[in-house]
DNA sequence: TTAAATAGCTTGTATTTACAAGTGAAAAGC
DNA sequence: GCTTTTCACTTGTAAATACAAGCTATTTAA
């Protein structure tokens, strides 16, 4: 009965990697040491680093960024026992349509966002947008887009109609969405959200917050989704 | 402006299989080409094919399994405009606390359980367990959790408390946990989980129901958690 | 007939090497 | 003083190779 219980050496980085990161040896946006410092350190070469870091990103752990390194995030695991992560993957066209219900339109930004913004944000305005999902004619998704009017010229007269907001980006702009963090929440649906998700208010919604990173530095893509999960649940592996 | 765009190779490989997944090419639980096979396929090496192929299983599309191959997977995509993809890692221990409200008994399996069940499940009988976990003395999770009584001696006798489920798995049966699926839902609290949650009943409660699968072949973990979101969120990174 | 061993497939882990591409600071030139 | 170039360092992509470990079907032995 082997009780050494040989594991793998990428997921003894790993394992040793979380527990510092849990554990405070590095504080938020600290930088990891290099992958080849850690090879150094630990006695392994870059591709079993890699594999390391690879899942450290994946579980939200650390960010990686080429040329820079891998920078540290602590805040999810604070209350997260799911630690949930997704991919912006596209729909399948059929059967879902998409409604515009505010085009996009250069605001001021709320004094009470739901994310903090930089200096360079609140200057630049916010390109707000309102969208309706609808798959087999029932409202599924109303999604309230925000983003900082930074490179953007000509955004507000796009044609959106059943284009996703992440291609117009990336055809138009070349920016592409690299990453982000997501709050998850079940709330009573206002009377608004009720009218465009075909519920009474109070009935319960599926609330997301996501800020999204994008290749452009210091752009960030923000959107409040309201799910109607009275049909459909939200299906995922992982 | 160099409008070819070169993408990477592993890249366009992972395109190329999405869009075949999509598209229909496989059915649910069809292999996928070995390794060497796409490797020979399409002229790269087997590091690019499993790069691929990695982030086509981390975002759900295909689970791995040695010795097998690739199986793909194709329901998620159906309705998920979100594709959430989750990993079970530990929550801190300070500050929460975890209450027992049914000790592990072995029942018989619901007539209308959450997922579809295999013959040998049924016939092994169900080990059942439920519990609240707290922070800060507020209730947040309550969480039901069944897995069939295969090669699992003794499991309703053991000590659960502040002990994860997944390390007296881990520990006493050398069982981890791989991968799975979910789903999540805004529903309202019934009269028990608003109980258990302090929440009234009709209020939103977030409702998650997964299957997730063992290192031990055929044998499945499914929970059923709500989640009080009142005051916290679920957090997660992507 | 049945059970155990084996062979050939699969993915998993790990090393080594090489160059590309992005970042930022120091050095050079104006 | 200011801008531009260069350089050193970072992660990203890709190949070639080797062996370990898990699964399955066939073969072999009892």
């Amino acid at each position: 009965m082997e009780l050494s219980e040989k594991i793998p050496q990428y997921k003894r980085l790993y394992e040793i990697l979380r527990r510092h990161i849990i554990e405070g040896v590095y504080n938020e946006g600290d930088l990891l040491p290099s992958e080849n410092e850690l090879c150094r350190l630990h006695g392994v070469t870059r591709p079993t680093v890699r594999q390391a870091l690879s899942n450290l990103a994946n579980d939200g752990y650390i960010s990686r960024h080429q040329g820079k390194g891998s920078i540290v995030h602590l805040l999810p695991r604070e209350i997260g026992i799911l630690s949930v992560a997704g991919t912006t993957s596209a729909v399948g066209d059929r059967n879902l349509k998409t409604k515009i219900i505010v085009k996009p339109v250069i605001v001021p930004w709320d004094d009470d966002f739901m994310f903090p913004l930089s200096d360079l944000e609140k200057e630049s305005g916010c390109v707000n947008m309102e969208r309706l999902r609808l798959l087999d004619d029932s409202p599924i998704f109303y999604d309230i887009s925000y983003i900082a009017n930074i490179n953007l010229p000509r955004i507000t007269s796009r044609k959106f109609e059943n284009r996703s907001l992440f291609r117009i980006l990336r055809e138009h702009y070349r920016i592409e969405i690299k990453g982000g963090e997501q709050r998850i929440k079940a709330i009573p649906a206002s009377v608004k959200t009720g009218r465009y998700l075909q519920l009474k208010a109070g009935e319960p919604v599926l609330h997301l917050e996501r800020k999204m990173e994008t290749s452009s530095p210091g752009l960030f893509l923000y959107s409040s989704i309201f799910c109607n999960t009275k049909k459909y649940s939200i299906f995922g592996r992982f």
